[in-house]
DNA sequence: GGGTGGATTTTGTGATAACAAATATGACGA
DNA sequence: TCGTCATATTTGTTATCACAAAATCCACCC
């Protein structure tokens, strides 16, 4: 049940459910619109309802799902102001990660990151979507727990949550940049060099250049399943 | 079991338990590192444990409870440092909404702040301590709402969450700033006056002013309850 | 009298079942 | 052929139950 995705050290079914629907639903493994049903999800994972209800119970609270119409819950279908607000917050406060990050994390911390960010790259030339998601995913939340600020790292987390279902748009995107001056190569420079305010404007370069192409793309990337809803 | 604090919309029992324990933890009805359990709070609401068990989930899962051994939760003791980065983060975060409140919400906000504000100090003159406590509460969330940025506010509702327990340090707080230039106020005028600077800089005052009281009591706060636990 | 070991009780977990509401299905009639 | 109403199925909700692990208690022994 733990695949590749590290070490869950979840104990009971409930979390487990969980810690698997938070991150799929990170890595853009759900569709927006989607509705999820419970004895279909418990079925599938070989459980009963309980902890299933608990797990979606959790991510409502936590804006990962919608809760439609006091009964089912979907995957959300986000409007532009929504995304828009998202994306903002995620650039000021991984932004402030990252400069946090840069001030006392050393090189170990930018090799880390450099690693992740070839495999992406990899992933990128061999056409892995998921996996390149994955690494992306993986980038961010390295970099941000980089910080030692276990609050904001989960503040992050809930962004990337809420808006996890939009980024499957990012396999469509063919970026003009050269591939030695993509983004994340700076911040790995501002945090080599230990410069906050380099690896700052670096990461909000990376979140509003691709948040930007996400935008254009959101009536597109909601658009076959808000379709399917009212139909 | 919906009291004074407004409509509570929620239809299924557990969202009404998740509702009710929230708001209690936002106010500081719980004193730090008490241990909840889940047939008492049944039997005290009058519901079967299974949707106890779902609104504890969901605090937990935004740290507004602390799960102990892998079994039981608690009331969050805090750390300082974790306390200092809740609070960075609210002066951060409120300071942001409050300047986006200033842009656009006209004097009716501005008007609706005073009322509370003024029942608050009513609450102080009077002793009712637990009506200061909701009243801050209530000021501080509507400034937030006064921004229309959803998924800031609830961000802040999570922050105050996760503090909640301390706020109830702020009833031993004497001020020494004059009644009319209580930080509540410049906010106030902050928004009256569409200056959104003032806003955010009353905001980030009052944040940090008396956080800072708070952080100096907090070994105090805590330690009742963190000295009840090992024992 | 104090500490240790076992039994009892407490407490959380998760499956099942009973219920209710909503949705889908299908037949009948216009 | 299409709409409508009744029925059947699906689906979410919540209480109950069976189980396991932890905590508590009590007796017994040193």
């Amino acid at each position: 049940m733990d695949e590749e995705q590290g070490v869950i050290q979840a104990e009971n079914v409930g979390a487990k459910v969980y810690q698997r629907l938070r991150l799929d639903l990170m890595r853009s493994r759900f569709r927006p619109g989607e509705k999820l049903k419970l004895r279909d999800l418990a079925a599938g994972l070989g459980v009963s309802p309980t902890p299933v209800r608990e797990a979606l119970a959790r991510l409502v609270s936590e804006n990962g799902l919608q809760q439609l119409d006091h009964r089912s819950v979907r995957v959300p279908v986000l409007t532009e102001a929504r995304c828009r607000e998202i994306l903002e917050l995620r650039a000021e406060l991984e932004g402030r990660a990252a400069a946090r990050a840069a001030e006392h994390s050393g090189p170990a911390g930018a090799e880390m990151l450099l690693a992740i960010h070839e495999r992406m790259m990899a992933a990128v030339r061999e056409r892995r979507l998921d996996d390149l998601l994955a690494e992306n995913e993986r980038f961010h939340m390295t970099l941000c727990g980089l910080a030692r600020q276990p609050v904001l790292l989960r503040i992050i987390e809930g962004l990337w949550l809420q808006c996890g279902p939009l980024q499957a748009g990012l396999t469509q995107i063919r970026m003009k940049h050269p591939r030695d001056q993509h983004p994340h190569l700076e911040v790995i420079r501002g945090l080599r060099e230990g410069d906050p305010s380099l690896a700052r404007l670096a990461v909000q370069r990376d979140v509003s250049l691709y948040g930007d192409e996400l935008l254009r793309r959101l009536p597109q990337l909601n658009g076959p399943l808000s379709a399917e809803a009212p139909a």
